[in-house]
DNA sequence: AGCGTGACGAGTA
DNA sequence: ATACTCGCCACGC
């Protein structure tokens, strides 16, 4: 069976796919990449069709992790080696200085030379 | 038609 | 760091 979802929600998805392990990208950076729409929409999307794609790649803009999916995307964090950091709550947010993803190749590793303290 | 809500973001206090 | 406000767009009542 043809799963026909929207353009722009294939778009979104398509971006949420390529988005490399260890990497993540918010969704108003994925709106701007695709330059159409919003991040409410990309929200939308990935809300209705998230579940076919890797969606802990794909965070708000604070970094904090999606309420009711914390512990699935500590997880995935943990495999991938994804940049966290401690707040003063004590509670784990993304590094998004060092996890966000712009979308260019050459960035789908961590940068070198820098420290890495993955929590 | 208006109004509220949502897997959001940025600005301001 | 937190809390509040406004802007944004689509969906449902």
């Amino acid at each position: 069976m043809s799963e026909e979802l929207p353009a722009y929600a294939e778009r979104v998805v398509e971006v949420a796919e390529r988005i490399p392990p260890g990497r993540v990208m918010t969704y108003g950076d994925v709106a701007e990449w695709l330059g159409e729409g919003g991040p409410r929409q990309v929200g939308r999307v990935m809300a209705l069709y998230g579940g076919a794609v890797p969606w802990w790649r794909v965070v708000r803009a604070d970094g904090l992790p999606l309420p009711g999916h914390e512990v699935r995307a500590l997880e995935h964090y943990r495999v991938e080696a994804t940049p966290l950091r401690l707040t003063a709550r004590g509670e784990p947010r993304l590094d998004m200085r060092r996890a966000r993803w712009d979308g260019s190749p050459g960035q789908d590793g961590q940068d070198g030379g820098r420290d890495e303290a993955h929590i």
